[in-house]
DNA sequence: TGACTTAGAGTCAGCTTGACTTTAACTGAC
DNA sequence: GTCAGTTAAAGTCAAGCTGACTCTAAGTCA
């Protein structure tokens, strides 16, 4: 390579603030964990240690710097597969972050860094991958990591809050609860989805009628059996994945009367 | 300044695709503007002319490079008053766009660019600030623009589309649809943003009847005379100004009954 | 066999929505 | 000064959706 350009850690202390800000890729994994105690289940995400300075020892999100070969979402699939050894099916962009001291700890100064976000919904068969916790990557509750610990590295409690209110916003979690799920679901398991997003209660009777006007939810001929009642009919969800921008191409259309 | 870092265009063509990516600030700014003949108002946006290669000639999003001092939403606010002279009350980020190839011509390549876009919308007082257009700033059309011209430079046609996907998209334009007009507004004025955005008429005796559940509508004192009729309420949007991650703070609250 | 539990269908009143009608208030032509 | 024309603004009504609730079906467990 040339020797034109150094890299931040080739310059001193008082060059790094001068240096064009860097670019690193964050991910926010969401999956839905059972109570452990007969509760409902609750969102959790896997967190890495930090292992250098700044925030060494803190918890962080899983996350690395953006090579100059792949593109935004393959940055953010390779860095999960290296920190975490997880592979999501659905990921997207969440936010970009930039302010100008979210690198540093307070009072120090380091180089600029600019974060890309991006967002996953994991299935409990994903998840169990990560099952395996070590020292250094370890499952945490979404509403409440970092409590007790001295708070969470850089501004990643406020970019986990961010996404937790991106994700409670209808439009969002109407489109990718099934995320969360299994191939096959039952009404009741969706439901819980919906109550863990949301943080209260639905009425299982009006979520079933609403549910059957979506076509995208497909009933199967299965059962699931075991339980101590009635065996609940398994669903499937059978519209489109949905990663990155997926919109619809969009025309302006008048309809002159 | 030190000699560590050469910058960008320091290095010849092969060693570019090497460096590290570099980020840019590029904005989608939308203004409500009146048609010619008697229609009715349409989306415009100013473009700037590209006077370097690439797309040297062709039309693109104002934009350019992020500096190391500044915020996202500052370099965005800098960048719009030096490429048109606006300053928009309302901007916010839209998506990061980081394509392997998207700084380059077909079949040649270029340093990686990966670019942050805000949106803004403008009001017709704004916007009259770039009343004078230039021979390397004018407004055009926002469903159009680059039609017959060869197209837009970069992606930034695609970018127009998403923009105008997520201005559609109820949860935001409810909110927003104030930012076109002035302090003041009729509600017919109102109507015809909502039309324009969504691409269809709306009933007005309807629009009216929701648009008074809406507290954040305040009905003035004052009515709009000079029209060859009776003469329109004004009314005011007394809410938020609502710019960046305007979230409530999110704590997930569960309701065991 | 019968108590218990959850699935899943059905009922009903209240609210919202879209389509439409009616009345109010102004201008401009005659 | 009157009337036609235009738009504002309020009102009407049926259809559909929502939340709260009841009722029946179908399994398990003691």
């Amino acid at each position: 390579m040339s020797t034109v350009f150094a890299g931040p850690f080739g310059a001193n202390v008082s060059e790094r603030a001068q240096l064009p800000p860097s670019l690193a890729i964050s991910t926010v994994i969401f999956a839905l964990k059972p109570a452990r105690a007969a509760g409902k289940p609750t969102l959790w995400l896997p967190l890495v240690r930090r292992v250098k300075e700044p925030f060494k020892g803190q918890w962080a999100l899983p996350g690395g710097p953006l090579t100059a070969v792949e593109s935004l979402e393959d940055a953010a699939r390779r860095n999960l597969r290296e920190t975490t050894g997880l592979a999501p099916e659905y990921l997207e962009q969440l936010y970009a972050f930039g302010g100008l001291d979210r690198a540093s700890r307070p009072g120090r100064s380091a180089q600029r860094v600019v974060s890309i976000v991006y967002w996953a919904l994991v299935r409990p068969t994903e998840a169990e991958l990560l099952a395996e916790e070590t020292e250094n990557v370890a499952w945490h509750r979404a509403d409440t990591a970092g409590e007790g610990e001295g708070g969470l590295a850089f501004d990643h409690r406020e970019i986990i809050d961010y996404a937790l209110w991106r994700l409670s916003n209808k439009l969002e979690y109407a489109q990718i609860a099934y995320h969360f799920l299994g191939e096959t679901f039952t009404l009741a398991e969706l439901r819980e989805v919906y109550e863990a997003v949301l943080g209260r209660q639905l009425d299982p009777a009006n979520f079933r009628r609403q549910l059957k006007s979506v076509p995208q939810i497909e009933a199967t001929d299965q059962f699931l059996e075991g339980g101590r009642h009635r065996p609940p009919r398994l669903y499937r969800y059978t519209g489109p994945a949905r990663t990155a921008p997926a919109f619809e191409p969009y025309r302006l259309t008048r309809s002159t009367p």
